[in-house]
DNA sequence: AGCGAATTATTTGTCTATCTAAGCATCATG
DNA sequence: CATGATGCTTAGATAGACAAATAATTCGCT
């Protein structure tokens, strides 16, 4: 088996687990992959758009409507009209979102965390230089991906507005 | 930012890349992710029990029943009683079915593939300690990931049968 | 040999996610 | 102010997923 192949069984295994975590996350907080993505997103800087939403799970933003349906029925967010621009509207997370959100079990993320800080410096430096060599290989271009797997310390790089 | 933070984006970019490759690739197959998933397993060694599909997909054996009647009705695989044990059905890849899986579009895997053969040897062998680093980390254990993004020429590992 | 338990697949019913198309309100601009 | 663009929602459809029930078969044990 060639290196190629290797590298592809790697990924593979990243993917997979991710997907597995993403399940077990949702599970733990009763609620479903996608909402607890899209509660994520809304906790992370504390508000969204559901365009904003939308682009960042790359799904339509019908999609997105009956999501936050669900999420405001759990009362984990609210919906409220902007006033600087009443076509838009303000999906603000609520003290139990953020709590949902913070008490996300300690499952894959963490222990990635916790392992990658436990690295040495060059090895760490290492990693990056290849995630990022490979993010650039499989990406065609300009994927929105800041980090939604947030540590609790991120702020968004604010994008317009 | 720290360089955790750094990291997980980059593999955030990872997964949506594949993500939307995933998309991509079921688009222009005519079938949907899950199917086109599907008969990847199926095709990769050419036949397969729903119980091999669902526990590679990580899904009940329930779901694979509608998706391979699905792949049935497209004439891309078959379906038979095994004779070994007759409580078992083969699901059987058709020259069609095998003909979609190889000619799938020339995206993100083969754009990876030519990508990372172009790599100097020595960074090729960075990304790949990299990779699986990564997949330790975040992998619990023992995680099924045979190349289901195959290359064309990989055979299974076989595993029990 | 025969009975009960386990395994494999399917059916049925329900829920969720997702899309497209269409609609409504609002903003921006000529 | 009329027109078109933008942001969100609604409506209707399809797909994926699960749990529970069922059926067919095989296995384990006495």
């Amino acid at each position: 088996m060639d290196r190629t192949d290797i590298s592809l069984i790697a990924l593979r295994r990243i993917l997979r687990a991710t997907e597995l975590y993403g399940k077990e996350l949702a599970t733990a907080a009763k609620l479903t992959a996608a909402q607890f993505r899209a509660l994520q997103i809304v906790a992370e800087t504390g508000r969204a758009t559901p365009k904003d939403i939308a682009s960042r799970m790359g799904v339509s933003q019908a999609t997105i409507t009956a999501l936050v349906d669900k999420l405001v029925a759990r009362r984990l967010v609210t919906r409220e009209r902007s006033e600087r621009d009443r076509r838009q509207t303000n999906v603000t997370v609520t003290p139990e979102g953020q709590a949902t959100v913070d008490e996300a079990p300690d499952a894959l993320q963490q222990r990635y965390v916790r392992k990658f800080e436990a690295l040495e410096d060059w090895e760490q430096a290492q990693i990056i230089a290849s995630l990022e060599r490979v993010a650039a290989m499989l990406d065609a271009d300009a994927i929105d991906a800041s980090p939604v797997l947030t540590t609790g310390d991120i702020k968004s790089t604010d994008k317009r507005h």
